[in-house]
DNA sequence: GAGGTTTTTTTCGTTTTTGTTCGTTTTTCT
DNA sequence: AGAAAAACGAACAAAAACGAAAAAAACCTC
């Protein structure tokens, strides 16, 4: 039997169940543990499933395409970015957080801090500190964009000029090899720029993903950047460029350890 | 069996309960309870659920299914105001809703409305909205104030400037015998004072229980709003006062029976 | 049926996940 | 408040799952 009936099948089965494992699927067609492997492997890379640790579940965007699927991508090496550019942010200090799941999970390390006046155009960051009493949040204005809970427009840019922070925490939606910041919003660029113009340090936290994308507008330069977090070694220009321009690159590893 | 499945899996029964606990999770998948603990904390870390003694709960304030499912509680007065202020409330026009319990019940009736613009200061109306496609939402801008989730101080007031509505949708804290609207919070009134001055007509919306209480400042008199949604006939001098001012009252009884 | 290609199995070192133990913290009971 | 019980997290060991590569089997085509 080939592996395209098997594939069929896989799917199938797991379309029914919701998820699939290893085990189980070789003794339902008599093979190796290692053929399902590869067969998994095979369908993940299409896809059409989504490989985990002992078997397959369906690819979530079935229930909730796009932002949650995008919220729930590796949270871990975001978690652990987060975990170390908070560790980074002092306390008593104003600080921007823009749009992005990566932003988000800053904001979630960040329930602990003190005295820090935080400004965001991101609904989700926002109701994340609600929850902490030890710091002021503010919201600009703008239009809602239900995407990702964004707050974008003329009125989002207008009230940023308002501010100057020490501070802005910003994601992108891509990073390309000369060290450009992009993003797939037009909209979306005017705000950042605005803010990185307005803030004093700029730190920004991009996983390893946005490296294997691009985007067509651009945002900056990563020169124009204090701090990159990422979790995963920058590939090869990069480096190079970075300690040209005097941008540090704090590296975590999944575990949560931090390396220059 | 790998993780993945059971993370899945508890986020389920969690929704579906409200809370796990560490005990009956192990027992239910046959594993260690260290093992759960583990699950448990990944989950809290990416904060999908909020870690407890013993188990975990949905988060409290990201989560708008919790706080829609909160919500509930001695709401069936509001609801029927609400059914009776949206039957008003025609498609296809720009509106503002303003914070307050009352008006987020207004929200939630909208969500059926086509085309409209809502302008908000008030988190949860624009959480509300942003559930349904069929109408456009600005959030102002503002001071986060957590206890209701209102934007409050001078970015909201500047912000409303910039608009002009077909029709305000407010709330107040109190109500009293003279008809002014008051309200506890100083650094509201600018807000609501803004608004009822961008917008062409008025709805105040004001439960029973405003009425039996005072506040220190004033907003405004009722004479300046167009209509005024209640769950009780208001006490003696008032309706005179509002037939006098030609400000309509709807009172809607706990059942949802409009009457004039 | 020989030769080449594709697919599967086998093997093995590595990584991930789970279980176990133990000292600490939190909760509950008195 | 103080003691007992329950829950917790860290650390380490065991088990399970993994991927790569070589060997074997199955399947072509000529």
């Amino acid at each position: 039997m080939s592996h395209a009936f098997r594939h069929r099948d896989i799917l199938e089965i797991a379309r029914k169940n919701g998820k699939v494992t290893v085990e189980g699927l070789a003794q339902h067609f008599g093979v190796t543990l290692q053929t399902i492997r590869r067969d998994l492997s095979d369908l993940a890379e299409e896809g059409r499933l989504e490989r985990v640790h002992g078997g397959a579940m369906l690819p979530s965007s079935t229930s909730n395409i796009g932002y949650e699927q995008r919220r729930v991508l590796n949270a871990k090496a975001k978690a652990a970015m987060a975990k170390s550019c908070a560790n980074r942010i002092p306390n008593n200090i104003s600080l921007f957080l823009n749009i992005g799941t990566s932003t988000e999970a800053v904001a979630r390390e960040l329930r602990n801090h003190r005295n820090l006046l935080v400004v965001t155009n991101n609904m989700n960051v926002a109701n994340i500190l609600a929850e902490t009493q030890e710091c002021e949040v503010v919201v600009t204005g703008g239009n809602l964009r239900r995407a990702d809970g964004g707050l974008v427009g003329k009125l989002a840019t207008e009230t940023i000029l308002q501010f100057k922070f020490d501070l802005a925490i910003i994601g992108c939606s891509a990073l390309d090899e000369d060290g450009d910041l992009l993003d797939f919003d037009i909209q979306e660029i005017g705000v950042s720029q605005t803010i990185l113009q307005q803030s004093r340090r700029t730190f920004l936290v991009a996983d390893a993903s946005k490296l294997k994308r691009s985007a067509p507008a651009r945002i900056a330069s990563l020169s124009e950047v204090d701090t990159l977090f990422t979790d995963a070694p920058l590939p090869d220009p990069l480096p190079r460029k970075c300690a040209e321009w005097k941008t540090d690159v704090v590296v975590t590893s999944g575990a949560g350890q931090t390396a220059l």
